[in-house]
DNA sequence: GATTAAAAAAAGACCGGTCGGTATATATTT
DNA sequence: AAATATATACCGACCGGTCTTTTTTTAATC
């Protein structure tokens, strides 16, 4: 696979994510894909054999687009309660910068997959229950860190960090029937005050 | 429209509201309705003139049953904070039930449309977000009452009925990839003691 | 730096199947 | 008998995917 080869590639993968991302899996037609990316049928399948490993490739994309988002700001931090309200922001920052590109409040990539294909694809459900239960190991450690450091008194650090997810999935999808990018920036914050 | 039709269109909207809670309403064919229903195409379109009505009907029917069940055992309770938890209850009882009939957690309805559907068709984001908005008045109301009665101390209703929906909502998403009736148990009512 | 042949990439025609939907004829209720 | 309900056959469009041909890129040679 050649430089050329290798930036069509790329350029499927980025194109296809945001399809996904805004219409879900079902209503992307390969068709879609092609419009987006200009090439032809032959062109798409010599990269991927199939519509599902198109999907793949823009799920593992999509999720070290956000990983780099989302860890930006947080490397070099000591405080631990600091790093979950950078948290929030970048992923304030984020919802803003798409709805600028698509006009449109996504809400969280990975909820989206989840309401979609949990209960239709079995290896999706298991790869989003490892993702969604190592994101609450992160955010019940951050907690604890806290806790040790004494920044914070002890608290229920399982239920919290529930409630941590819990108020950032619902306030995106609460932004996202409200189509206003601006309800994430009021809510979102506010929501996460009483906790930590 | 005979007892014989009303039957039968009764039958295809109870049928659809079934498959588009499973399947979602883009990867619900006709045909998948045809065979649920057991009737031809003919049959169906003189029932409906687009899948789009047979979809309409199969959401009125959902809030319907929706609200016949979790306003089943709230009606004559006169502490509002025992109506949430009474409401919390029936939802895991549904949650139950529909994993019994279908061996899927489905998740909140309504929480699922809106991922699928509201960044698709702005007639369907603009019905769910009334939707949520009278859910979410309905909750800060009871508590507003709990707090006027003198149940509870003063405090945030805003922030709190946020809260409570949250809860609700990301708990039957996450019971969803976790695919176990059980963690419905678990969580939502561990969760919303916090609050309550 | 131009020439060239092999390899990679893309085009375009085509496939069977299914999509949502229609028109008309036939049963079945009323 | 009239009205309602259902079956059957059919429509063009699009679905995801394959196959063969053509173009373009790449790397080695001069």
């Amino acid at each position: 696979m050649g430089p050329k080869g290798l930036q069509t590639r790329s350029n499927i993968v980025k194109q296809s994510l945001q399809l996904f991302s805004v219409k879900g899996y079902y209503n992307t037609s390969v068709s879609d894909i092609l419009a987006a990316t200009g090439l032809t049928k032959g062109g798409l399948y010599g990269h991927f054999a199939r519509k599902e490993e198109i999907w793949h490739a823009a799920y593992l994309e999509g999720i070290r687009i956000w990983k780099s988002i989302v860890f930006k700001g947080i490397r070099n931090r000591t405080d631990p309660l600091k790093r979950l309200e950078k948290f929030i922001e970048m992923a304030i920052e984020m919802q803003n910068n798409i709805h600028q590109q698509t006009g449109h409040i996504l809400g969280c990539p990975f909820g989206n997959l989840a309401t979609e294909l949990a209960t239709q694809d079995e290896t999706i459900r298991v790869r989003l229950d490892h993702l969604f239960n190592r994101l609450q190991k992160l955010i019940r450690d951050t907690l604890q860190e806290a806790i040790d450091r004494g920044d914070r008194e002890s608290l229920d650090v399982d239920a919290t960090a529930n409630a941590f997810l819990a108020y950032f999935e619902v306030t995106l999808m609460l932004a996202k029937t409200h189509n206003d990018p601006q309800i994430v920036r009021q809510l979102l914050p506010a929501a996460a005050k009483i906790q930590l």
